[in-house]
DNA sequence: GCGGACTGCTTACCT
DNA sequence: ACAGGTAAGCAGTCCGCG
């Protein structure tokens, strides 16, 4: 092995010409035949009990490839299909009519037909359907021109005297996705391979579980009470530890020159035209490694790594590059940060480059994704990119999608700065450079009890996609798979997008946003003022609540039977089935009720272990990503089973039941201060009051209206989405305050936190006029430390940061302040693209803003600044019976003027 | 030619 | 590539104005 220990390391000078000799070659010697079977390749006869955790067509074997992840010995097994499972697509044209088409007989991929019973939701009825059965999943629909779904035609003349229209179904599924769907497989679970046959492996403990939690729901129907099972079934089974590396390269672009300035490009990875010189491979096992590429150039003194760290010099990129793919391939898990895009893609290139064959890349290109051979490829970019989980899963916690970002909000670590090009730093500077990335990219999955990999782990559970998938896919690829998945295994056609808008794509309510499809919730015009000895009280999940209640779902909406057409959903034309449980109904309100009523309550519960509360919070937080997208998917044109009344009906009924609670508390003689959707702020409320409400909407809605939260006092302006509550505890609950937006100067965000403080202390009406005299005096003070131009040395407190929603060059109606800035900043040769923050200060001169990096104090629009300030603070201080003019001590006669 | 009223665009937020 | 509703600031447009 040609590790280097620090000592080693230190020494460097030696062992650099020694390796330049080529005497030793780790890379050759790793690839060398002990090793290959015992890292990939394996296909045992009886596997004990793995996680089942991705699956994909083999083109070689033409059938499914499932990857197994035995825990025990931390490795990927593969299991071949040997049940002759083959792709398909469904039609309703008849065996005899499709004999007459040539190029389907013929087409190369062509199989053969069979006749199917399948029970068709949009119809309500039995269908038959021909099963068109091909070689391999490309002949489907793989491929642009050619394949049998544009083969099977979509008219006929009249004179062949074929009536309906000619459809096809389930030609765009996956076939790995529909291999799973028929075998009812269920990814991220446990499954033995016994006498080369796949099967479940049971867990005791869980099942122990499944008893108590089917319990907690007596009452309901025998059908939901399968799905309850079945979801606890996939949520109870434990985790197991993944082992896994973390890898970032570094590629060494060439200098440029730019403005004077000695700067590079980011290389493409396509081109893959300049050397990897340094990789970085940090595993979960504790193995810490950095690969270095020797380079005349470097002349360097002693340095420090630390101890547990190794560092390898490599004399050549390919000895290096075969380096780093001998370490991929022996852990089951490789972590990236944008390998999709960069790290994997750019190894590919680069090796193929350098002439290495196909088979010693374990790398598979994708036009977007880079996958790997053998094992498992996570790119944490992608799932940190996804809003839900940004949102629901890490609560805004980062918003910049770059490594130093996320790292810095979720484990406060940050990149190295680097202050020279990349060709410039030493070993040392490089190798740090480079491990810290690694070091970031893998702790990004190890914090809190590895909830990252759990989380993975938990929504392709749910999802029932493979871990690949599901962590890089949307909310809307995970929800319509479940549902594609449980219309298999009932035997229902699954129904074109295109046929369920034809038959319910209407929508009869009119959106108060311009350009919306319908009307969605209610807000309660707040009422102004202080107000102490608040309750909030909301409907835990409204809409998810709701879809189960009243059994929405694309078969349910305007379902075909004069029966129904009674049973109408309030303030729109639509009604619901009577007869048939909508699917959707079933799924979202089993996977609802376990959250409330099981998870939730459990991830709090003390008498839990640490561990199994972990993971009972893992779950929760899973459940809750889902259940928030589970109305919103259905008024998404991209959802594959979009149907926008079943998305009015949810938002319609949801007005409905907040209208009514607000009634009932009115009636009841409580004040309601304020509501949004699905919660209703009351003032100075009775415990019993507070209970007979509950118990109303238990009863008259059959869903649970709780209370959520209690303010001491809250302070509430006109404004709607805009309020402030204190808490018992003291602390401050601030909604949709400017003083809050992340947008704002830190130099206006401070005045705001110090006002916020101050408020925290207030426990009663009469403290809250001391309050008042105090936060006069913050508010002055701001002001006149604008007025005196003291805020330091630079302006980078005034700077006002907001995200680019596009490339400058793509604003073309208007140019907004920071697209302004943006555009004098790509003057001066920065590269600017989608998703870039850019900080800006307002200036007097002409443009009006600048970007801080080239502003000097002497240009600052104080007036502005000021002005800001103003509408910042208006928000509340209008609510205290405080007005800015007077506090800045502008009299009556100042202000007219 | 200019200012006010208006609409539209954009971002950040709430549920 | 989940929805609609709200606030705020600014860009751009229209219209009146002897």
């Amino acid at each position: 092995m040609a590790k280097t220990s620090l000592d080693a390391f230190l020494r460097s000078a030696d062992t650099l010409v020694e390796k330049g000799k080529g005497e030793s070659k780790p890379s050759e010697e790793k690839t060398s035949e002990e090793k290959k079977p015992q890292s990939f390749d394996r296909i045992p006869q009886n596997l004990p009990p793995s996680y089942f955790v991705s699956a994909t067509y083999d083109g070689k074997k033409g059938s499914a490839r499932l990857k197994l992840y035995e825990p025990k010995s931390e490795k990927i097994y593969y299991w071949y299909d040997n049940t002759g499972h083959k792709p398909y697509c469904l039609t309703n044209l008849s065996p005899i009519e499709l004999e007459k088409i040539d190029r389907l007989k013929t087409h190369h991929g062509f199989d053969h037909v069979e006749l199917v019973k399948k029970y068709d939701p949009l119809l309500d009825r039995q269908v038959t359907v021909t099963k068109v059965v091909a070689k391999d999943p490309l002949a489907i629909g793989g491929r642009p021109v050619g394949c049998i779904r544009d083969i099977i035609p979509q008219e006929y003349p009249k004179t062949t005297g074929i009536e309906q229209p000619v459809k096809v179904w389930e030609a765009a599924i996956k076939y790995y996705q529909c291999y799973i769907y028929d075998r009812d497989l269920a990814p991220g679970m446990l499954y033995k391979i016994d006498n080369q046959k796949l099967a479940r492996a049971q867990h005791e403990t869980s099942e122990e579980t499944i008893k108590k939690i089917l319990e907690l729901f007596r009452d309901e129907s025998k059908e939901f009470l399968q799905y309850i099972k079945m979801w606890a079934r996939l949520l109870e089974y434990p985790a197991p530890k993944f082992r896994r590396v973390a890898l970032d390269i570094e590629v060494l672009p060439p200098l440029i020159e730019r403005e004077g300035i000695k700067t590079s490009r980011v290389p493409d990875p396509r081109e893959a035209e300049h050397p990897v010189i340094c990789a970085s491979l940090y595993g979960s096992d504790g193995k810490k490694r950095i690969l270095l590429l020797e380079r005349d150039s470097i002349r360097e003194g002693i340095v420090k790594i630390p101890s547990d760290v190794s560092v390898e010099y490599y004399s050549s990129e390919e000895k290096l590059i075969t380096g780093i793919f001998d370490t991929l391939c022996d852990y089951p898990f490789v972590i990236t940060f944008n390998g999709d895009d960069f790290d994997l893609r750019y190894l590919f290139h680069r090796a193929q480059k350098f002439g290495f064959r196909r088979n010693q890349i374990p790398i598979e290109l994708g036009r977007r994704v880079c996958l790997l051979t053998h094992n498992l490829h996570i790119d944490l970019y992608k799932f940190f990119f996804n809003k839900s989980i940004q949102i629901y899963a890490f609560s805004q916690k980062y918003r910049d999608l770059t490594l130093d970002n996320v790292g810095k909000a979720l484990i406060g670590v940050s990149k190295i700065e680097l202050t020279k090009p990349m060709s410039q730093l030493t070993y040392t500077e490089l190798a740090h450079y480079c491990f810290r990335d690694a070091e970031i990219t893998l702790r990004l999955t190890t914090f809190d009890d590895n909830l990252v990999m759990k989380l993975i782990l938990a929504l392709t559970r749910i999802s029932r996609m493979p871990m690949e998938d599901v962590s890089r896919q949307g909310v809307s690829r995970w929800i319509r798979n479940f549902l594609y998945h449980e219309h298999r295994r009932r035997g229902m056609l699954i129904p074109n997008a295109e046929d369920i808008l034809t038959l319910k794509g209407t929508t009869a309510t009119k959106a108060i946003i311009k350009g919306k499809k319908y009307k969605g919730a209610i807000v309660v015009e707040p009422v102004p003022g202080v107000h102490f000895n608040v309750a909030v009280m909301d409907f835990a999940s409204l809409y998810p609540s709701i879809i189960k209640v009243y059994n929405l779902g694309y078969q349910t909406i305007l379902c075909s039977h004069e029966e129904c057409k009674d049973n109408k959903v309030p303030e729109t034309p639509h009604w619901v089935c009577k007869r048939q449980q909508a699917l959707e109904s079933l799924l979202v309100g089993a996977l609802r009720d376990l959250r409330v009523r099981w998870y939730k309550p459990k991830s709090k519960d003390k008498t839990l272990s640490a561990e199994l509360r972990s993971w009972y919070d893992v779950i929760q937080s899973a459940l809750k990503v889902i259940l928030n997208a589970s109305y919103g998917v259905f008024g998404a044109e991209s959802f594959d089973l979009y149907c926008p009344p079943v998305a009015e009906a949810t938002a319609s009924i949801g007005r409905h039941v907040i209208t009514q609670s607000i009634k009932k508390a009115r009636e009841s003689g409580i004040e309601v201060i304020y509501g949004d959707t699905d919660s209703i702020f009351l003032k100075g409320p009775s415990p019993s009051q507070i209970n007979s409400i509950a118990k109303w909407s238990e009863k008259e809605l059959g869903m649970e209206l709780d209370v959520d939260k209690i303010y001491r006092y809250s302070v509430f302006s006109s404004r709607k989405k805009n309020y402030l509550g204190v808490f018992p505890d003291g602390s401050v609950d601030v909604k949709g305050l400017t003083g809050k937006k992340r947008h704002i100067p830190m130099f206006i965000k401070e005045a705001f936190d110090q006002m916020e403080e101050r408020l925290a202390q207030v426990k009663s009406p009469i403290e809250f006029e001391t309050a008042k005299k105090d936060i006069r005096k913050i508010v002055q003070d701001r002001y006149l430390r604008l007025k005196r131009r003291d805020w330091g040395e630079t302006p980078d407190e005034l700077a006002f940061q907001v995200v680019l929603g596009k490339t400058p060059e793509r604003y073309t109606k208007t140019t907004p302040q920071h697209v302004k800035a943006a555009t004098l900043l790509q003057k001066r040769g920065y590269e600017l693209k989608a998703g870039d923050l850019i900080s800006f200060v307002k200036v007097t001169k002409d443009p009006h803003v600048k970007p801080v990096e080239l502003a000097s104090n002497s240009e600052i629009d104080v007036d502005k600044y000021v002005a800001y300030l103003q509408s910042t603070f208006d928000q509340v201080l209008d609510a205290m019976g405080l007005n800015f003019n007077e506090i800045i001590g502008l009299t009556k006669l100042e202000r007219f003027m």
